[in-house]
This record gives C-alpha cells, structure tokens and sequence, in this order.
DNA sequence: ATCGCTCTTGCGGGTTCCCGCAGTTTCTAT
DNA sequence: ATAGAAACTGCGGGAACCCGCAAGAGCGAT
C-alpha cells in the first residue's frame, strides 16, 4: 500500500503520519506533502493507490487535487480530513466523485478513534466513511427542500462575487429577467420572502441582495476562501468574454 | 508565574501545553481550557499573571475573554495566538487593550522557535511582541491612507449584515443621506470608483454594495466568524428598538 | 397524449440605491 | 482667529433592483 498525503498546518501533519504509521499496516511507501501542488506533483511522479487530503491548503484546494488525482485514476482511494463542514466544499466533491469510487470525509475535530477507523475503512476496507456531521450538509444539498438547486447556488456565487443583474445575465447567457428570476428564487429558498423579514418603524431591515451574502455566509453554505477561488474563475470568463 | 491557556483545537492545545513548560522556567500553576466562557470562569476563580488565547473558539471569542480579563486585571500580560491576521479581530483587540498593557499576537503557522520568544518576551520580559504580518495590517487600519475609518468600518458591517439603507440609518443615529454618504466613502476606500470597475458591452460588471462585501471578505477585512458575532449585536439592537 | 414541474422570458411599475451639488456644523492645526 | 478637513444634511435625478402576471419551452411520469 502506497499512501499519499497532502496537509499544510504542521502539527496536523505530524499528528497525522503518526497516526497513520500505527494503524495501516502495510505501508510500502509514504509520501508527506504541505500543499495542494506538491501533492499533484508526487502524485505524477509515483503510483500511490490512497491519499489523504486536507480540503484548505494555499493555491490549490483538496477539491482540486483530488479531480486532477481522480481524472488520472478514479479508482484512487481518497481520505478528505478537514475542518469545516462547509457547504461549498461537499458540493465540490460530490460534484467530482467518479462513480465507484470509495472516498471518506472527516472532521478534524473528530477524536483520534474516529480518524482511525476512517483510515482502515477507507484504505483497507474499501467503504465510504463519511462523518455524520458532514452527512447531514450532504443531504440537504441534493434535497430540494432545504437545499439549493444547481441553478440557485450559481446564481449565490455571482451574487457574492458582487456582479450586477446584466452581468449575471450575460455570464450564464440568459436573459436579464432570468437572471432576476433565479435571484429570486434563491432569495425565497433563504427565507427572505416579504413577510419573514422584520419591519421597524423605519421600514424594512434587510435588502434581500445583501442579506443573501450575510445569511449564506452565517449558515456555512460559502466561505471567504471558495469566493476568492470562485473570484479567479470570474477573471478568467471576464478576460475572455470582454 | 501563573499561567492561563485558551484554545479549542485539542492538537494545538497540547502543543502548545508542551511548548510553555519548557520554556517557562518557574511555572506555579498552569491551567487549560478549551473554550471562551471556561477561560473567564477560570480567570475568576483563581489569579492569573499571564494567558494565552486563541481567537477563534466557540461561544465567546478570544478578544472578548481578554476584555472580560482586562476589564477586572488591567496589567494581566495576554499573548494571542490565532491561524488567521484578520483585520476584524486585530481591530478589536487594538480597542480594548488598556494603555499600559503588555500584549502579543503570534501566528500559528510560525515556527516553534517563534512561539518559544514570544512566550519569553511577553510573560517574562514583560515586552510587546507582535509578529510581522500581523504588524502590517494593524498600520495599515490605524493609516488613513489604506484603511477605513471607524465610521466606515461600521457601515461595512451593517452592510455585511444586508440592511438597508433606511435601517443604517436609523441604526446609528444619522439621516438617511448620512448613512449612504458614510457607504460612498466606503466603496471610494474600496476602490469602488465609478472608474475602476470593469465594464463589459453589458454595462458595469459590479454592483458596488454587493462587490464591497466582496471584497472585504477576500482582503480579510471580516471573516464569517466575526460577522455571526456582529449578527447577535445586532439582534440585541433590534429587539430594542422595534 | 396529457398533466405537472421547473426554468425561462417580456412587460410594467414601485422601490431602493447611487451620487453630484450645495450648505452647515465640528474639530484640528497653524 | 482663520483656514482646512471631515462629517452630516436636504434635494433631485438617473440607474439598478424586486417582483407579480402571463405565456411559453422542455422533460419526466401517469
């Protein structure tokens, strides 16, 4: 078994390789990487069959290390190890996940009996070991009812990006109305409907526009660090659509 | 010497548990907490020279635990220790530390070497040690020239928040044209410009009251921790004021 | 085929926002 | 004392936004 793994915060590394020197046996080969591109680079370079991943990592992302490593190999075992349950990257790795791939998800705030299972279950086992926690994000995602569609989340991106209605409209290539349209769904979704907003005597508190960034910020559905990624894809569509 | 530490991440605690009894020689008593409101209780209960905080902990930020221990032991010696430079907790601190007070505030991604003189200087030499980057942001929030002023960092928030105009308005006790008046030197301090947004054949690309969260968010102005703390604030306001 | 659901589009109007202009107050510095 | 900077205010107009209504396209299910 050959295991790769890619975490930039230095104590977790360690802790890590210890952890994972005592519970996987037959280690062949193990390679410690501290960012997302080192870690595509020793991936090119040797054959590994499992990897762990951190999800925040400067660069490039462990969503994005693993659709390059799954791209190569979709039959790689892929271990995520992160801190947060943030939406923005559940969607991002069920959006990438090749069908029969195993693959695991863990907390960091996990006790050490947990990581432990996760790494003979994902690695040796061949299961998918995805955190309760982070089960829950994952239903609400593909769920209509609570969740946001497709449409509606891209619309929140360009939303949180700052961009006007015209430029939405022209970013995904539809009508200004459509664009508006989707906006307002996702403002119903977020519960900003006419009558749950409060009203003091001054008139209404919140502008639906702002209020969506402020509520899909609080409620973990994006965070600063997918906005300024999401921001590179921007400037890439900008420069090329100008 | 007796020591106090906050922090809610189990490897760092112990880390950093292990750190301050080797490099503090004449430790008397030294006790650990992992969250804000067990680090005050703690404080209360016994006597306490030195701390150690983290900023970011459930329930009651590092920042506030210090002006609860401040407020009582204006010469207690407080070393912070957080992942991120965000201007938001660096604001906060710079407000509430008392004249004389000797402080620092180190990053966690710094070498141990680092870690073991700040814990020197601050606890034992009795000096302020803040560390480079860190540094950087305070001038650039305390220079006129870069940062926003206090008026215009409230305005932020309550745009971040997603209120109206009206409701800045009747907020912070100021005309309706004086609350968007404090939003346009916002968005020129910003860069918001009506020259310096890109447009496209569809008209201006960005929305200033949508982009300037934006970009607060990306340059680490606010992060979404600080933003569901100014969110309780505000909910206090509310009920008040209806 | 027909119903139902989602997504889209044009139109119209009411609201909010953005901001230039001009006048006033307050505070600081020389 | 006087000049200058920074903040607040009312007014007014142009732009952007929010959204109800109605009609149509596409798609899967009965």
């Amino acid at each position: 078994m050959r295991l790769l793994i890619a975490e930039d915060d230095k104590l977790h590394r360690s802790f890590l390789e210890g952890v994972a020197r005592d519970t996987l046996p037959d280690l062949d080969d193990l390679t410690i990487t501290s960012d997302g591109e080192d870690a595509i680079a020793a991936f090119n370079t040797s054959d590994y069959d499992s990897v762990v991943l951190d999800l925040q990592m400067p660069k490039v992302t462990g969503v994005e290390v693993a659709k390059s490593i799954w791209a190569k190999k979709p039959h790689t075992k892929i271990l995520f190890w992160s801190n947060y349950t943030e939406e923005a990257y559940i969607r991002g790795i069920t959006k990438i996940v090749p069908g029969a791939a195993v693959y695991g998800y863990i907390l960091k705030s996990a006790p050490e009996e947990q990581l432990k299972l996760a790494l003979q279950g994902v690695f040796i086992a061949e299961q998918c070991v995805i955190d309760r926690e982070v089960r829950g994000v994952q239903q609400r995602a593909g769920d209509r009812l609570s969740g946001l569609s497709e449409l509606e989340y891209e619309a929140l991106i360009d939303l949180c990006l700052g961009l006007t209605d015209k430029a939405m409209a022209a970013r995904r290539g539809v009508s200004l109305r459509g664009a508006q349209s989707r906006l307002q769904h996702l403002y119903q979704k977020l519960g900003l409907d006419k009558g749950d907003i409060p009203i003091g005597e001054w008139g209404p508190s919140f502008n639906s526009r702002t209020r969506a960034i402020s509520l899909a910020l609080t409620l973990g559905i994006l965070n600063a660090d997918a906005l300024r990624r999401e921001e590179e894809n921007l400037k890439v569509w900008l420069s090329k659509a100008n």
